[in-house]
DNA sequence: CAGAATTTGCAAGTCATTCGCATTTTTTGC
DNA sequence: GCAAAAAATGCGAATGACTTGCAAATTCTG
């Protein structure tokens, strides 16, 4: 494992939420260029280090965001807030019994599902309605 | 409403499947620029015509899907196939109950939620095995 | 530690999408 | 209907995320 691979990783497993490419590459831990970055986390999830989704947001635009994969964690799913654009672990994936209710309904081999939620969190709300 | 929006609702409208700006801009109906497809789209979307998603598939990349809102169709979500890349639709949002769940317990105000899946559909999935 | 294999940096390229601006189309008031 | 005002369109250039070719540097193998 290579000096940028292991730097990712390292900054993806202290992470508490998803990283953009962008937070990664402003991230002073991460001294590699942003090629190098791209194809480190290619790598990194290929060997089944890392996890990524693709996210669109008005403000951020398209960008796909990382997340370490631990032994402990199971597959999450995000809420983004469209004003702080932090995320929220809403908990480990409920859907396997749906997934393969479809699987068998429609005959689909399901390699993969997205999923997430976006709105306004508790504290952006309470910001928005006091100031308002 | 100018015709280069009535000819993208109409198409979007007729299409059994979300359609992406490529394929809007391959349709002969389509008779604009690909500027105005966009500004078109956004306007759509706007209004409440038409409802979007954002798909990431290794084969065609990020791209924005598009679908007509009718008066009887709900909230739907999408099985797309990563050999055919046909779309299934899998039936309308069964998620209200959770979301409603999820906002009550973190605080949230969910605003929008996406939800797809990927995966082999069952015609590729024949052609695949019956032909190596 | 040498040589082979792989990775990295850099700069240029790709691809979906947006934007500025002049022109055309649509809408508004009459 | 029609002229003026407002909005939409076409074109081409720009943006931003992401990829790639290639030479130099790093990592792996024995």
């Amino acid at each position: 494992m290579t000096k940028a691979r292991k730097s990712l990783l390292a900054v993806l497993k202290e992470a508490v939420q998803p990283l953009s490419v962008a937070d990664l590459v402003a991230n002073p831990q991460i001294a590699c260029n942003q090629a190098t970055v791209y194809r480190s986390l290619r790598y990194l999830e290929q060997q089944g280090y890392v996890d990524s989704f693709v996210l669109h947001c008005t403000d951020h635009g398209t960008e796909r965001y990382y997340c370490a994969v631990t032994e402990k964690s199971a597959h999450s799913h995000w809420f983004h807030c469209t004003v702080c654009h932090r995320f929220t672990d809403v908990g480990s994936c409920l859907l396997a019994e749906d997934l393969r209710r479809w699987e068998s309904q429609y005959g689909f081999s399901i390699t993969d599902h997205t999923f997430f939620l976006t709105g306004v969190c508790q504290t952006c709300k309470e910001l928005t309605t006091s100031t308002g």
